[in-house]
Parts: structure tokens; C-alpha cells; sequence
RNA sequence: GGUGCUGUAGACAAAAUGGUAAAGUCACCUGCCUUUCACGUAGGGGUUUGCGGGUUCGAGUCCCGUCAGCACUGCCA
């Protein structure tokens, strides 16, 4: 038997976090057992659904290298096999017409509530008289489909995460709609339980693997699958991405959607590993820095954990950086651009790629995440300087303003200068002044860049030089002693 | 209110059939490196396994009770 895993977002938004993380744990089943991963949107509902949030979704899993084998495929295209399904279970005697108007849900519900009950739909119309129903259609009521669900039923599934799962039918919510009431002729929208079901026989899915918010939701569907002579297929329910208050994490928590990490500048392998990392431990292993490839490997769904994972940036963090220090100044320095644009500075390649490479080479063992270029290059990528006020301070110092004299007269000399040169120039104005080299060392970074900390200094130096700023902003630096 | 799940250091978590001082990673602290910061590197501290009982020579691992947190409870998915 193939495996043959899915991942079914719905576009009413755009790719969540958490919906990666159950592509991340599908793709790597499939993977894993040579099967194939499956893409299938699921928008029924027509009101809240995006065509945008559908390419969101494909262009947020082909980033993080979730490619899929087989579609997308769209449940609106598809309305035909749920009517198809729904008559049949209307045949079945499995389901019918319920006229109840959505106020008296509410009422009914709020009544249940004040009694201390839990609230349901109490089956009311599961056997409504012909002339009841004439009497309902008369008053203009247009019906939902709902799905007979009794109350002494017990649902039974082995949960290749939780083990074996007891859930009692009574527990369920009572008869379940498993269509909308149409405005018109037969039947409305069918929901996603029905959808799914019969999404998931069509498509002969061996596993779902999904949140662990949908429990219910299974015994619901084991229930459908039955009603329609299906295979059930094996559930693993996965555990939930929790936020920093410990509740499960969702678009109040700000940063969610995988669009927003991009731009932050997490690599996507570096965001995937995060993921995988997020309810599942790999097997004897300490180390946690892995491809996707590498963790197919091992994965499976009995390591997969239990409990909740809290979300940690300080880890996500130290992953991406993990990525980013491996990377070469080479391939860096193009996913780094964007970024350095974004912030007002023009980066030309073509015409400037040796600079804009040995910066990047400079900076990136300090980069945590791609934006952070910015802030650690801004004292470099543009001829002016602001001193702070510390390095204002500094410079009043005894000495410095000689040492920097000094230094500009070095640099007047010079056409091109090496590293080689510019450590030969602090050493020559140190011997000369008579002062620290630590002096001369801080008296030039301070000048330089306005700063008392940053990249290497001669390095820094350099670059600059190379631009033709150093002198100037030497210059500048002594107009403030 | 009901149903279900979970509970090992700040975070992620590992610990066949119960058996020595409860892995590892991140975070934190310290030294080294860098006459800066970061990176790197070498170390270090912290949990007695939610709590209370019980079984046992011995329990994170079994039993009972208790507390807490979370999820679900839609004509959303």
C-alpha cells in the first residue's frame, strides 16, 4: 500500500505557522515511506475564501521546499461528489432535512447552557412528519442536511500519536450539518467534515495527519466514512503550536504567517527545521541542525510528541543563524540585497559585487537573521556618519585627535590600501605618538564609523577606504573634537 | 457546563520490559579568542520529573486521589 499523506489549508488566510508545521510532518511521512504528499484547498466556504490566500499558500510551501505531488486540488471543483455523497446518505436514511432557523439553534442552546447542560442539537427534526415538513417549507424555511449521529454510539480509532481514542457519539454535538441551507434548489454548501471525507476517499489518503484541535472532528468523519462504505484510514493527531502564554497560537500573536518570517529574513530551511523540531524528536540524536531530506529519514509518527510545543525565537533564532554563518558570502550576499534596498540603499551587483561580497563576508557572523544586515552594515554602506554620543565623548580623549591627524595624513599618501598598510599605519602612529595601540585602535573606530563597537576594524576600514570615505569621515570626526 | 488531551530545569525535550549522581539542544553565567561587538571555543549553575498518597528492595516509568493548563463543544475550517 502507498502512502498517500495531504495537507488541506483552507484560503481564508494567509499560510499559518501551524498548517506548515503539519505540511512539514505530512511531506516528511511521505517521504519517509516513498509515498506522496498531496495539496488540497479546501474552499467551501465561498464567503471567507481568497483566490490570493490560495497563492500564498502554494508559494509558502514550494518555499520551504514542501513540494507537493499531486495538485492543488480545489473542493469547489468538486461539488458534484458531495452532492453525490450527500444524496447517497440521504437514501441511506443516514441524514435529512433539518428546518431549524439558526435563532432557534442559538435559543435553544443558550436554554441548554442555563440548565448547566451541555450545549447540542437535540435531534429535533431527525423524524419530522410529511406535514410537519410541508408546514416548515410553507413558512418559507430553506433546510440544512444533517448527518444522524446516536447518542449511544461509541467511536473507536487507534491514533498513531495518542493510541487508542474513545469517543462516545453523545459527546459529538448531536446530528451533524453536513450541508448548508440552500437558497434555492436541493441543498447548499456541504461543510468540511463531509468535504473532507469524501475529499479524502476520493483521494485514497492512507493518513491524516493534522492538529490535534481536529479530535472531534475525526470521530465525526470515522463516523461518514462508515456511512459511506469507506476504508477509515489511520488519524495521527498532532500537537499544538503553542504561543508564549502557553494557548495555541493564532493570528493575535502577531507574527504567524509563514510570509511573515520571510521577511524577517529566516531561511527556509532554517524555519523548516524549527518546525520539524516542534513536536518531534528525532531518534538517538543530539544533534539538531537538519535538512528536511535528512529528517525524512528518520521521521515517523511514533516520536511525534503528546504534548503542546511552546514557540521560542531565541531557538528559531539560533537555528537561522546556524544557516546563515554556513552559507558562503557568495550566495549570502544575494538573498541580503532585497533588504539593504528595502532600506533605502541602492546595491548594484553587477558593477559592485567584490565590495558588496566582502562586507557581507565581514558582517555575516553577526547576522541572526537576514534583516539584520541593515543594522549591522548601516555605518558602512553610505558616506556619511553619525558619532553617538559615546563615541563623541571618547574622542574629547587625550590624544585622540593627534591620532587621528595622523592617520589622515597616512591615508593622503596612500592610492591603494591593504590590510597589511593599515596595520602598518597603527603601529607607525602608535610608535610615533607614543600612545596605546588599544588608543589608536578606538580612536580610528570611533572616528570611522562613529561607533565604539562593530566588525573588524581594518576589515571595516578598508571597505571604506575602497569607497574613498575613510578620509572624509576622519575629517568629519575631527570637526567634533 | 460537557468531552478529551497534557503536565520532566526559563524553552524544546530524552530516558525498552520500574533499577546506579534524570541525555542532548536553546537560553543563562564564567574563562579563552577578538586590544571592540558578534562568531567561535572551553567550562559552569539550575529540574528530584504539577501536587499528595500507595505498591515495591527500588518509580519520572505501575495504582489511587488531587490540582493546573490547553483544545474541542458552529449552517468555520
Amino acid at each position: 500500500m502507498t502512502v498517500r499523506v495531504r495537507i488541506a489549508p483552507s484560503p481564508t488566510g494567509n499560510l499559518h505557522i501551524g498548517t506548515a508545521r503539519t505540511a512539514v510532518f505530512n511531506w516528511l511521512y511521505a517521504r519517509h515511506y516513498n509515498g506522496k504528499f498531496i495539496l488540497r484547498i479546501e474552499d467551501t466556504d465561498e464567503a471567507r475564501s481568497r483566490p490570493e490566500y490560495t497563492e500564498n499558500i502554494k508559494s509558502g510551501l514550494a518555499w520551504l521546499g514542501l513540494t507537493w505531488d499531486e495538485g492543488p486540488f480545489f473542493q469547489t471543483q468538486r461539488l458534484d461528489q458531495y452532492q453525490q455523497a450527500i444524496q447517497t446518505l440521504l437514501d441511506r436514511g443516514l441524514a435529512y432535512l433539518c428546518y431549524c432557523t439558526p435563532e432557534e439553534l442559538d435559543q435553544m442552546r443558550e436554554e441548554q447552557k442555563a440548565k448547566g447542560l451541555a450545549p447540542r442539537y437535540d435531534n429535533r427534526h431527525r423524524n419530522l412528519t410529511a406535514e410537519a415538513k410541508a408546514a416548515l417549507e410553507a413558512e418559507g424555511r430553506k433546510p440544512v442536511i444533517r448527518f444522524k449521529i446516536d447518542d449511544d454510539r461509541s467511536v473507536v480509532w487507534q491514533d498513531a500519536v495518542r493510541g487508542r481514542v474513545v469517543w462516545q457519539g453523545g459527546d459529538l454535538g448531536g446530528d451533524m450539518v453536513i450541508a448548508r441551507a440552500g437558497d434555492t434548489s436541493a441543498f447548499g454548501q456541504p461543510l468540511y467534515n463531509l468535504a473532507v471525507v469524501v475529499d479524502d476517499i476520493d483521494m485514497d489518503i492512507t493518513h491524516v495527519i493534522r492538529g490535534e484541535d481536529h479530535i472531534a472532528n475525526t470521530a465525526k468523519q470515522i463516523l461518514l466514512y462508515e456511512a459511506l462504505g469507506a476504508k477509515v484510514p489511520v488519524f495521527a493527531h498532532t500537537p499544538l503550536i503553542l504561543n508564549q502564554e502557553g494557548r495555541k497560537l493564532s493570528k493575535r500573536d502577531g507574527v504567524t504567517s509563514i510570509n511573515d518570517f520571510r521577511k524577517l529574513g529566516f531561511l527556509p530551511e532554517a524555519l523548516a527545521n524549527y518546525m520539524t523540531l516542534l513536536g518531534w524528536t528525532p531518534p538517538d540524536s543530539t544533534e539538531e541542525i537538519f535538512t528536511l531530506a535528512e529528517a525524512a529519514e528518520k521521521f515517523d509518527l511514533d516520536r511525534v510528541n503528546k504534548a503542546g510545543a511552546k514557540f521560542d525565537w531565541a531557538k528559531l533564532d539560533w537555528i537561522n543563524s546556524q544557516y546563515l554563518h554556513k552559507m558562503s558570502a557568495q550566495d549570502l550576499v544575494e538573498l541580503l540585497v532585497p533588504y539593504w534596498e528595502e532600506a533605502g540603499y541602492e546595491v548594484n551587483l553587477d558593477s559592485d559585487r567584490y565590495w558588496w561580497e566582502s562586507l557581507t563576508a565581514m558582517v555575516a557572523p553577526s547576522l541572526t537573521r537576514l534583516v539584520d544586515v541593515v543594522k549591522e552594515t548601516r555605518l558602512l554602506v553610505a558616506e556619511s556618519v553619525e558619532y553617538t554620543p559615546e563615541a563623541v565623548e571618547f574622542m574629547q580623549q587625550k590624544g585622540v585627535k593627534e591620532v587621528i591627524e595622523q592617520v589622515i595624513g597616512a591615508i593622503s599618501e596612500t592610492t591603494s590600501l591593504e590590510a597589511a598598510d593599515g596595520k602598518a599605519i597603527i603601529k607607525d602612529v602608535t610608535k610615533s605618538l607614543k600612545v596605546k595601540k588599544g588608543l589608536v585602535m578606538r580612536s580610528l573606530r570611533a572616528g570611522l564609523t562613529g561607533e565604539m563597537h562593530g566588525p573588524d576594524l581594518i576589515q571595516s576600514w578598508l571597505l571604506l577606504h575602497q569607497k574613498g570615505w575613510d578620509k572624509g569621515r576622519l575629517e568629519k570626526a575631527l570637526s567634533l573634537i
